[in-house]
DNA sequence: CACTGTTTAGGTTGAA
DNA sequence: TTCAACCTAAACAGTG
């Protein structure tokens, strides 16, 4: 298994779990949700071993992306129209991954299988909570647009109230196989203009990108293309600057507040246990209808 | 029909 | 050594 920092990875099996590998190209786009060929087309623009072998690591990740309870199916809105659904991190798998690093995660984030109605409305409502963010996320960035004499995205229109300002850039330490600094492009102040996929003297400081050849293409590998976020209806995004969000929200709603103890890695439910999955279809469970 | 999503099963690897 | 995380394969159903 290959060291990141060092050798680069172009041809290599990257050191990432498709866990890892899916939570990247959820975190890279806007709206934090993505269909799933945008998750395959934002791994294979990045990785170029996933560039071979498509069918059998696809297999995998659609595995993963049903199995693991950190992942939260979406379904299009009658207006969103296309095949499959939108995936999105569950809003309390943040801190998933040991300090913020994208090697291993910590314990596998499980969701209590939801024994009465109540639980699994629980589970619509973060479906729907993750949808109103997306949408949050496209109004700030349409405002970020418009203020930046951007034409607007795909000319959609909200009716929600404006969302509040982006949080402040957490000063907390950044691991280096963060997201931020694994995917760190677009993470500059709004209306300076975005620069998808930035040459190297545009990474953040702290962490050259030669740590990251496998992602800017050092070692003689031409950078790749950022692949475009196709989600709300195949809109272009990548010219508008992202808008960061933490991995975890500051404040989260009450109903997700509350079952994130439950849901934490490292509330009570603990390691151990059988597992949900033998017991109780989860994925059935976190698949809920959105309107 | 291709793609998407779910589920099961078996194997490998690393940490405790 | 055990256990959990992870990988891979495969079968199958649903959907656009």
């Amino acid at each position: 298994m290959p060291r990141p920092g060092r050798n680069t990875y172009s041809e290599q099996k990257p050191p990432y779990s498709y866990i890892s590998l899916t939570a990247m190209a959820i975190q890279s786009c806007p709206e934090k949700m993505l269909p799933l060929s945008e998750i395959y087309k934002f791994i294979m623009d990045r990785f170029p071993y996933y560039r071979e072998n498509t069918q059998r690591w696809q297999n995998s990740l659609r595995h993963n992306l049903s199995f693991n309870d950190c992942f939260i199916k979406i379904p299009r809105r009658p207006d969103q129209p296309g095949k499959g659904s939108f995936w999105a991190l569950h809003p309390s798998c943040g801190d998933m991954f040991e300090n913020g690093s994208f090697l291993r995660r910590r314990k596998r984030f499980k969701v209590v299988a939801p024994a009465d109605p109540l639980a699994r409305s629980k589970a619509a409502e973060a479906a729907h909570y993750l949808q109103q963010q997306a949408k949050l996320r496209l109004s700030a960035l349409a405002a970020t647009a418009a203020a930046a004499h951007l034409p607007p995205i795909g000319g959609y229109h909200f009716t929600t109230s404006p969302p509040p300002p982006p949080p402040p850039p957490p000063a907390a330490f950044k691991h280096p196989f963060a997201i931020e600094n694994i995917i760190a492009r677009e993470y500059k102040a709004p209306g300076t203009g975005g620069v998808p996929f930035p040459p190297a003297q545009h990474a953040p400081q702290a962490y050259p990108l030669h740590a990251w050849p496998h992602v800017y293409g050092g070692g003689g590998v031409e950078p790749v293309a950022a692949p475009e976020c196709s989600a709300y209806g195949g809109v272009p995004l990548r010219a508008v600057p992202a808008v960061p969000v933490p991995i975890k929200p500051p404040h989260l709603p009450a109903f997700l507040s509350a079952s994130s103890r439950a849901l934490s890695p490292t509330g009570p439910q603990g390691a151990g246990g059988p597992s949900a999955a033998s017991q109780q279809s989860p994925a059935a469970l976190r698949s809920v209808a959105v309107h």
